[in-house]
DNA sequence: TCGATGACCAGATTTCAAGATTGGTCACAG
DNA sequence: CTGTGACCAATCTTGAAATCTGGTCATCGA
């Protein structure tokens, strides 16, 4: 029985392995060449497995391709995660929101969903759209919103909806500026996250900004949060994984 | 010579008409059809002048459809400078820009211009980059800023050029949530007008407002400032009207 | 005399069919 | 029972022929 379960356990480290290395691949190229030129047969050679191998992870090259944008999501969402554990400060609105636009600035797939970069992510762009993760992730948002005023974070003279709408617009703005706005009159990356974070602050977060106190409370439960949200999102790849 | 100036003005008259004729032409085609699918031919059939004709006026096929869009922006500019003669406290950032987001959004070509819709305008997004216009508007807009501030309409605690970033990119996000965000969770668009001015009062003016007397003593020189746009894209427009 | 015109042309765009590529399957090998 | 790559249908690419259209200019008529 013992033996059984180690026996299964190594089968699917092994598989796992196996996974990673496709996905390791699938990302190289979708970065190289873009979604239109990557074929299943490359990633496969790059894999060093047949090609019907990777159809026993995924069942499309849809599938394939967005899994690797979803790890990318998933390695983000704990690089999140472990700034707030590191220094709960970080939760405030305006710390999170300037940490998450360099985590999706720097990370190419990311970036490119975000932007809605064709070139690079194809109907990718659209894969995701209406799917469990994105319902979870709009509720859990509006979870940490709700919250944040809880405990005086943010602020309360306005009805979440709107202020939900005008959030999201806002930070869209910085984030689409990136290729809209001419390079020149553009500031350097870091630079443009403190312009949001600076903007979110006055817009959004109450004056005077609450106190320590408030954040350190609320830490273990924001911390929760977002590890359910990046547990969904684990279990997608998964699911993926393991069709 | 009275005779001879008096013959002149009705030719010039009659001649802009003519070209008025066309513009709505191709106003009309532009908003129907799309930039790709509008010939010279059909417009001219329209405004019911021989192709030839049309070239008498534009030297090329995108500057007349240019011209078209740069008719909608005059217009738009009209009705903004309007605003403020009839009530001066709209030149207050967030009311003007409130304004101005709603003028551009029930203007179709100026919201396709702003959202860079390549069905609608095809490569003339990218007509009057880097042209004497953008360059008069970008300093005319560094003019305002630096207007309000004297005048304690605009903060000052961020230095002007990052200002001035957040304050474009904040704008943009507004503008493009539009078509990206999911229809069902958007706020109609006086609703939506109404976030973007509460965002830019909250971030960019200061707390607590400036009174009314500083808008009242600003007013002619922001009218002032805003006749020269609007004079300066007039002339552009003419120009273009007389190759 | 001169502004207006539309036939005309070169170059750009579209069409369409033949050929090449590739996502996905499955019979078979190990 | 897992992994593979030959195979197939469907999609995509190619390129040449056909069509369309921006821009010109010889001509017309006021």
């Amino acid at each position: 029985m013992t033996a059984d379960r180690a026996e299964t356990r190594l089968d699917e480290d092994a598989r796992w392995a196996r996974a990673e290395r496709i996905l390791d691949a699938a990302t190289d190229l979708l970065l190289r060449w873009g979604y239109k030129r990557v074929t299943v047969d490359e990633v496969a050679k790059r894999a060093s497995v047949g090609k019907g191998t990777v159809y026993l992870h995924w069942k499309t090259r849809d599938a394939l391709l967005y899994a690797a944008v979803l790890r990318e999501w998933l390695e983000m969402f704990g690089a999140l995660i472990d700034g707030i554990r590191r220094d709960p400060e970080e939760l405030r609105l305006h710390r999170l929101i300037r940490a998450s636009f360099l985590a999706s600035m720097e990370r190419p797939l990311i970036r490119a969903t975000l932007t809605q970069d064709q070139e690079l992510l194809g109907r990718l762009t659209e894969y995701g759209a209406g799917g469990a993760l994105q319902a979870e992730q709009t509720a859990a948002r509006r979870e940490y919103y709700a919250m944040l005023r809880e405990h005086g974070l943010l602020r309360t003279d306005l009805d979440p909806d709107t202020q939900a709408y005008a959030l999201s617009a806002t930070s869209t703005g910085f984030y689409l500026a990136t290729p809209l706005v001419i390079a020149e009159q553009r500031p350097d990356l870091s630079a443009q996250a403190d312009a949001l974070a600076w903007t979110v602050r006055n817009a959004f977060e109450p004056v005077p900004p609450a106190g320590a106190a408030a954040v350190r409370a609320l830490a273990p439960t924001i911390i929760r949060l977002f590890e359910r949200q990046r547990a969904f999102a684990e279990r997608e790849l998964r699911v993926q994984h393991q069709p």
